[in-house]
DNA sequence: ATGTTGACATACGCACCGTATGTCAAGCCA
DNA sequence: TGGCTTGACATACGGTGCGTATGTCAACAT
């Protein structure tokens, strides 16, 4: 027992302050987030986080980066039980549309994230979303069943639609009213990369 | 001459703090915006801006519908000249995509706007942009052009779809190229609301 | 002329971030 | 084994910035 390497003590900090920052910018925001009570709150001080994660932005990346992960697993896994690549592509839209619904991912990845850290497109957990959302464009424009339109504009607008309705289910007096109509509205609308 | 009125006075003062803001938020950003130096760049000081907006936040909800209406005079503008109802809509997106290439409206509309005042569909200036989409689309709907969608979940989708992907052409390395392709790729995406 | 109101300025306290410095255990090296 | 170095974190400090409480002064009102 007690036998942690040192790296191994490291990455247990690391993942105590990410958890810690995740609940802090979920529940409060980025802003009003305080790193004193954050990193109290998982057991340590300011030291340990600016040594981990240079600063405050640092921190919110890592924890962004998590998030991230998580939902592009899950999209993956709405989309592995689809009969073809066109239903996977819908699949996984309207599995962003339902996970954007979470109130810590729309704070942390959908607001604060591209307001701290700048465009999704240029993190350095490269939006692992838009990433499944372009694999299966590919695929689809390879089976010669897309209209000739750029696949990296294509990807980003599919993205930002489901995303952005997201909010606008959330935000809706009665989500689970909404949450229906728009995954149809999306479908539909996505048809139009559909070659005729 | 000094006839003015007190009421035109503080229509002055506002004027000049929703300037100077709009300046400041453009170039710094609302985090990194400093009321103090931005006050006293419109010649004034915090008090001023605690009278007149009554926090940080309620200076930047100001300087956001101001932004806003003119992205939505521009948006009709452009729309104005369409053959059609389908047209019109076409030439709003395509409008919403070239404005949001502009730094200022991408700052301050796009990233700062919804991440500290909270999803645009629940601002006081009502997102001037989604009214007009949804206006196109009800227009359309009344037309018997458009497929059985919710009109409220089409309209956010399409504003999502410009107003993200505009993000992603500014981000892009050659904006000039990217530009066009995405514009394109909008109209194929819109025409999935098109009725068969 | 005096009281009142409203627009704005000044002054104060507090919280917070980033950095500079300190501490202390864990590994070389002799 | 004992000093030396390094790395992971804690503590201390300075500076900035926000929000509020208080002050000032002109424009009405009476």
């Amino acid at each position: 027992m007690s036998g942690k390497s040192r790296a191994a003590m490291m990455e247990e900090t690391r993942a105590k302050l990410i958890s810690a920052g995740r609940k802090a910018f979920a529940e409060k925001g980025f802003a009003d987030a305080s790193m004193d009570d954050l990193t109290a709150d998982a057991g340590l001080t300011r030291g340990a986080l600016y040594h981990n994660f240079g600063d405050k932005k640092g921190l919110l990346a890592a924890v962004v980066a998590q998030v991230d992960g998580e939902m592009a697993a899950k999209a993956r896994q709405a989309a592995s039980g689809a009969k073809d690549t066109w239903a996977a592509l819908e699949a996984e839209g309207a599995a962003y549309i339902e996970l954007a619904l979470d109130p810590e991912i729309q704070r942390i990845v959908l607001l604060d994230g591209p307001a701290v850290l700048g465009d999704p497109s240029a993190w350095p957990s490269q939006n692992a979303c838009l990433v499944e959302t372009r694999r299966a464009l590919i695929a689809l424009a390879e089976e010669g069943r897309l209209k000739p339109v750029d696949i990296e504009a294509a990807a980003r607008l599919l993205n930002g639609a489901a995303l952005n309705a997201a909010l606008y289910v959330a935000a809706s007096t009665d989500p689970k009213k909404t949450l229906p109509r728009t995954v149809e509205a999306f479908k539909a609308l996505a048809r139009g990369f559909l070659a005729t």
